[in-house]
RNA sequence: GGCCCCAUCGUCUAAUGGUUAGGACACCGCCCUUUCACGGCGAUAAUACGGGUUCGAAUCCCGUUGGGGUCACCA
C-alpha cells in the first residue's frame, strides 16, 4: 500500500499539470467562471499541462436545456479552448457527470464497505426536525449520525423493502484536518464543525463533493484551481481523499468577483453572463484582458495583454488572496484600448455587422466607405456601436442641429458664408480630402475671414453636431454631392 | 450565530523590514487642437484601528473592527 502510494507520488510529479474547469451548466457562462476558466487555461498553458472541462451535473432538478453548449460557445468565444472535455475520447471520459454515474456509485459503495461511509433511510421530514431542534438550542446543524448504527441486517432489510435512501460520509468526531493552499497557504478545519455529507442522493446521482473527489482522481489532477467558496467545503474532499487513500491534488482556491458593494458579484446588481457582455459589444479580448487583471497580475505595470501574452506571463503564485470588485469603467476603458489595436479591415467588418443591426440595416455601405469611417471615428469610441450612435450623419441626413452649438457656433453670416463655399465647391474637383482643406482656406482667405468662421458651421451643417472628427475627413467621407445638400438644408432650416 | 478566508487611494493593484508608499481606471485642471476625442503634463486620493517584535513595520505576531464565503439529497 504505501509502496504505491509513493509511486503515484513521484509519477504525478514528474507529470505535466493537469487542471480542469468544472461548471454546473446553469445556462451561461458566469463571468466569475470565465475568471475561474481563465486562470486554468493560462495555467496548463504556461506550463505545458492541459486543460479539462469537465461538466457537472448532478442535479438533475436544476438541467437547463442546451446550458453545455451555451457554455462551450462562450468559453470557446473567449478563446479558451479545452484539450479534454464534453466529445473528447479518452481513458478518462467521459466528461460529463451525468455520464458517469455507474462510477461513482462503484466507488461510494467502496466507502461503504470501509465504514468511512454508511446507509441512511431518515426521511425529510426527520432531518428538519432535527434541524429545528438543533437551531432551538443554538447549535450547529448537523445530521445526528442516527443511522450509522444501523446494523448490517436492518440495512439489508430497508434495501430489500426498496427504501430510499442516500450515502453519507462518516465524519470524525474531532480530529483536525489540515491542507495547503498554493494561494492561501495552510489551512485547518475541526471535523467537529463538519457535517456527514450526502455522498450519494436518493435519486442514485452523487453530490458535487463526491463526485468532484472521484473525477479529480480518475482525471488525474494535480491542481484543483475553483473559486473561495469551495474553501469551506474542502475539509470534506480531504477526507474522502484519505479514506479512499489517494493523493490530495495542489488546492487553489481563487479570491472571489465583487458587486460594488463587495458581495459576491450576482446577477442582482448587473449583467454576470459573459454573453450578455457579448450582446453588449466588447470585444472578447477586452474581457478576458480584463478578467485576468482581477486578481492576478505580473508584478510591473503592464495592464494590456493578449491571451496568449497572458499564458507567457500568468503565475498562479501571483494570484491574491483579497476579492476584486468588477469596475466596469476599467473594462470600457480596456475595450477602446482593444478596439484601437484592430485593423480597418477587421473593424470595418465588425460595423458592417453592427450596421445591420441598427435602424441602417436596409441601407447598405461599401467596405470602403465603412473603413473610411473607422478610421475618422475609432479615436473616438470605446464600442463599435458608438460610430453608429455618435455618427449617425455617415449613414443618413442630419435632420436637427443640437441646440447648443448652434447657439455658440451659428451667426448671421453663417449662412452667407457657407453659400459661398456652396458655390466654390460646385467649380472644384474636391477628389481628395486636401482639395476640401485648401478650397475652404482659400474662400476663408479671399473674404478676409477666420477660418473658425465658416469651419464651425460647416461642420454643423454637415453633421448636425459640434464634436467629431476633422470636417474635412467628414466632408471627404461623404463626398461633395452630399456636403452641397446637407449645406443647403441647414441654411434653408437655420435661417428660418 | 458557528467555522473559514480576507483587509494599501472610490476601484484594480505594486512595493516579499529601510521608497517622498509606485502604476492604472474614474474624476478634476492645464497643454495640444477649427470641434469632439486621442495624446502629453499635473492635481486630489490609500497602508482600517490598537498593541507588541525590531535600530527601523504597509510588510512579522496578537487582539479589535470591518467585509466576504460557507454551514442542503445545489454546485
Amino acid at each position: 500500500m504505501t509502496k504505491v502510494k509513493i509511486f503515484e507520488r513521484k509519477k504525478m510529479i514528474s507529470e505535466k499539470p493537469r487542471v480542469r474547469f468544472a461548471p454546473s451548466p446553469t445556462g451561461y457562462l458566469h463571468v466569475g467562471g470565465l475568471r475561474t476558466a481563465l486562470y486554468n487555461y493560462l495555467f496548463a498553458k504556461r506550463t505545458g499541462g492541459t486543460f479539462i472541462l469537465r461538466i457537472e451535473d448532478t442535479d438533475r432538478k436544476r438541467f437547463v436545456e442546451g446550458a453545455v453548449e451555451n457554455l462551450i460557445e462562450s468559453l470557446k468565444w473567449c478563446g479558451l479552448n479545452f484539450d479534454e472535455g464534453p466529445g473528447s475520447v479518452t481513458e478518462c471520459g467521459p466528461y460529463l457527470q451525468s455520464e458517469r454515474l455507474d462510477i461513482y456509485k462503484k466507488y461510494v459503495l467502496q466507502l461503504v464497505e470501509s465504514k468511512n461511509a454508511y446507509y441512511c433511510f431518515c426521511n425529510a421530514e426527520r432531518l428538519e426536525k432535527l434541524r429545528e431542534e438543533q437551531k432551538g438550542r443554538n447549535e450547529q446543524s448537523k445530521y445526528d449520525k442516527h443511522c450509522m448504527s444501523l446494523s448490517d441486517d436492518e440495512v439489508k432489510t430497508q434495501l430489500d423493502n426498496n427504501s430510499p435512501f442516500v450515502i453519507r460520509l462518516n465524519v470524525p468526531e474531532a480530529q483536525t484536518v489540515k491542507f495547503n493552499d498554493m494561494i492561501r497557504g495552510d489551512i485547518e478545519f475541526n471535523t467537529a464543525m463538519i457535517d456527514d455529507q450526502v455522498l450519494l442522493k436518493s435519486d442514485g446521482f452523487p453530490t458535487y463533493h463526491l463526485a468532484n473527489v472521484v473525477d479529480d482522481h480518475l482525471m488525474k489532477i494535480t491542481h484543483a484551481i475553483r473559486g473561495e467558496e469551495w474553501l469551506s467545503s474542502t475539509p470534506k474532499h480531504v477526507l474522502l481523499y484519505q479514506y479512499f487513500n489517494w493523493e490530495v491534488p495542489l488546492f487553489a482556491h481563487l479570491p472571489l468577483l465583487l458587486n460594488p458593494d463587495k458581495s459576491k458579484l450576482s446577477k442582482r446588481q448587473g449583467d454576470v453572463a459573459v454573453e450578455d457582455y457579448k450582446g453588449k459589444g466588447y470585444l472578447k479580448e477586452a474581457l478576458v484582458n480584463f478578467v485576468a487583471l482581477l486578481g492576478w497580475t505580473a508584478g510591473d505595470d503592464r495592464e494590456f495583454y493578449y491571451l496568449d501574452e497572458l499564458v507567457q506571463a500568468f503565475e498562479l503564485e501571483r494570484v491574491n488572496k483579497s476579492g476584486a470588485v468588477f469596475d466596469i469603467k476599467k473594462l470600457d476603458w480596456l475595450n477602446a484600448e482593444h478596439l484601437r489595436k484592430k485593423s480597418t479591415t477587421e473593424l470595418a467588418g465588425m460595423l458592417a455587422e453592427s450596421l445591420s443591426e441598427s435602424k441602417y440595416a436596409e441601407k447598405s455601405f461599401s467596405t470602403e466607405y465603412l473603413s473610411l469611417v473607422v478610421d475618422a471615428m475609432r479615436e473616438r469610441v470605446s464600442f463599435i456601436k458608438e460610430i453608429i450612435e455618435n455618427g449617425s450623419y455617415f449613414f443618413e441626413e442630419p435632420t436637427v442641429y443640437d441646440e447648443a452649438t448652434v447657439k455658440k457656433r451659428w451667426t448671421a453670416e453663417s449662412a452667407g458664408l457657407l453659400n459661398e463655399y456652396v458655390s466654390e465647391l460646385k467649380n472644384s474637383e474636391c477628389n481628395t480630402k486636401d482639395d476640401f482643406d485648401k478650397l475652404l482656406h482659400s474662400l476663408a482667405e479671399k473674404l478676409e475671414i477666420k477660418i473658425a468662421q465658416i469651419i464651425h458651421p460647416l461642420r454643423i451643417a454637415v453633421s448636425g453636431v459640434g464634436g467629431g472628427p476633422g470636417v474635412f475627413d467628414i466632408l471627404y467621407i461623404i463626398g461633395k454631392e452630399r456636403v452641397i445638400e446637407r449645406i443647403n438644408r441647414c441654411v434653408e432650416t437655420l435661417s428660418k
